[in-house]
DNA sequence: GCGTCCATCTTGACAGCGTCAACATTTGCC
DNA sequence: GGCAAATGTTGACGCTGTCAAGATGGACGC
């Protein structure tokens, strides 16, 4: 009657709490070995349940998938938060930094949730949860609307067009995670000194007529 | 002994052009059904070999996926070589407009190449053919070339870096190109748009001293 | 208490995968 | 012609995702 153990009941027939540990212990097998260090056989067996186990959870791999990636942007939220940076009046090129730092930091400390949430793997699939649809437009739609929110207070130009800016800016630190995760910017010590280059870029390129620094 | 026809010799032992064509059926299979369409078993099937004749010219699917990269590259060459842009004289935003669609363009048209030649799946796997590390290395080498050639010609300010400059246009590049491939990007017909917007901030960036457009 | 339903977990099975070992055939070279 | 190397073959192994059918346990009405 008591509740399981939280890592394995050892003896107990119904494991008790197995959709959880499954999204934990598969973010840890991608992380630690990369995709092919994940299978569902072996999940189950890192859980001390059967092969098939896991399918009462998740109709199949990819639906477990969408679960991670669902609970990487869950996590992701706290970068999109950040009241100095869409305030209009603290929105400062120092702020616009310390949000390049934060969003390549996620990216790169979460890469297994974040290959996931932005990556071909499920996007191209076309079949995603319909949760995960739901939390991934939100955090899209979220970005962009403080960078309306930024123009309706007079940041912008008047003939500067927020979604597109979005979009861009976006590109720049996706294309900067993505390399910097995928082990091709392999000199990861000058991240930094990136981040801060392409805060004065976004900087620059959001006060057209004022080129002060 | 008269060569085998190119597609299929149909009695003949000997196939007289696998490794070519197994390039070329690989890229196509990558293609038209993604990364899970391509095995070495179907692969083989699809030029009426037997399973394990592949093996002969790749020692495993890594290095055929090696093999395929390098073919990309070699493709990619044409993306940079650009005389009117890399030239002090012509260099111009339109001139860079036309740089970023070509970049995009190959990207999206050629993503089976790309997703191989600048993903995750072999540079992390740190162990990439020498051929290819050659190709890769090479073609950034000359990216970042022409943005210290354009230095000296006097077209960035001097306080300014070409290999961080090269990184950043680089990331945006990279980052475009994989949100539109990935189908995170859905709607493709801004994509004009979104290249000439970053061709923009290119432009803007590189001339911090002159605010004209 | 008992029976019943349902969530959960189990074993068995199947086709497909990458790849190794052993063997067959063909080509190129002396 | 003969021999080595290149290239092809079949057989086998352990791994994968996942379906079907059966076993177990907890929850709830009586």
């Amino acid at each position: 009657m008591s509740q399981a153990p939280a890592n394995k009941p050892s003896g107990a027939y119904h494991h008790g709490d197995l959709r959880a540990q499954l999204l934990d212990v598969a973010a840890r097998l991608l992380r630690e070995e990369g995709e092919e260090g994940l299978s569902m056989r072996r999940l189950a067996q890192e859980l001390g349940v059967s092969r098939t186990a896991p399918y009462h959870h998740f109709s199949d791999k990819h639906s477990l998938l969408c679960g991670i990636a669902e609970e990487g942007f869950r996590r992701f939220r706290q970068v999109n938060s950040d009241a100095e940076l869409w305030n209009v009046d603290t929105f400062s090129e120092a702020s616009l930094q310390a949000f390049v730092r934060r969003y390549v930091n996620f990216a790169v400390s979460n890469a297994e949730y974040y290959d996931l949430m932005f990556g071909g793997k499920l996007w191209k699939s076309a079949a995603l949860t319909a949760s995960l649809k739901a939390e991934a437009y939100t955090a899209f739609r979220e970005y962009v609307d403080h960078f309306r929110q930024l123009q309706a207070g007079g940041i912008f130009a008047a003939n500067f067009d927020p979604l597109r800016y979005a979009q861009l800016s976006w590109s720049t630190l996706h294309g900067m995670s993505r390399l910097l995760i995928d082990g091709i910017y392999l000199d990861s010590s000058t991240v930094e000194e990136m981040c801060n280059t392409a805060a004065a870029m976004f900087w620059r390129q959001c006060r057209p007529l004022n080129t002060s620094g």
